[in-house]
DNA sequence: ATTGACTCCGTACCTATGTACGGAGTTTAG
DNA sequence: CTAAACTCCGTACATAGGTACGGAGTCAAT
């Protein structure tokens, strides 16, 4: 049984983040014996761990909340992982058409030697 | 010249967003003739337009400021361009790697047949 | 001249994910 | 036993980019 502090610096985290992921209906609270200190157990660890690792993944709080209740329903986790999917190929193209717009306006940059106007700038007006 | 309202319209952003734009110093509040009205004409239009196109672009409205104010230097903007690039990569790197793990983890479960466990889900724990 | 649409301003609120503060109680090390 | 370190709670603040509200003044059309 450890307290909020030592679990926050095992698992790299801040306490006020355990305490706003309690606040959030992600871990539940735990048992807080006489001194009103919060005491985790591996359970717990486990937990968070858990959180830690599905946000890493990119999905919101709100997701892996969903996710620690769905856990026997394959179906439904392979739906949700398949939708995030979908969001991040999304994102991708997105970023890689910008890429190359912006690629081509610094190229621009480089070619022009006119002093007084900035290609960039031009194409923005 | 034109209302704060017909200018909204023209460029398909709501009223509230230019009044915000002007707080933010990214537009000149326009001259407010006897009605305290904001009238507008073709700069402010074009300036806008500016804004606009820049933040399509991925620049920040700080960033928009910026560039704004640079408008002679072609380094500067170059420099920030370039910047933006190297950041829309890395977030394109980040995005594929993440892309790739969120896959598997789904392909996982298509070839699963155990409907008690699911691999996701097994991952994250 | 009245009505409806428009605009004014300042301020509060929103999302998402935390971070910071402050005063009071608790625990632990020396 | 005392001082430092830790924890409690509720609340405010932070970012970025807006959105919403409400009462008062103004404009345009009928």
């Amino acid at each position: 049984m450890k307290t909020i502090g030592t679990l926050a610096k095992e698992l790299d985290i801040s306490v006020e983040t355990i305490r706003f992921y309690e606040r959030k209906g992600l871990i539940v609270q735990p048992l807080k014996p006489d001194s009103g200190y919060r005491m985790y157990d591996d359970t717990h660890v486990s937990q968070l761990k858990f959180i830690l690792k599905a946000k890493a993944l990119g999905f919101t709080l709100d997701e892996v909340a969903s996710l620690m209740t769905m856990s026997g329903n394959c179906a439904d986790v392979e739906s949700m992982g398949l939708q995030k999917l979908k969001l991040i190929r999304e994102k991708i193209a997105i970023l890689q058409r910008l890429e190359h717009v912006i690629q081509d306006m610094t190229n621009s940059c480089k070619a022009n030697h006119d002093p007084n106007s900035c290609p960039i700038i031009n194409s923005l007006n």
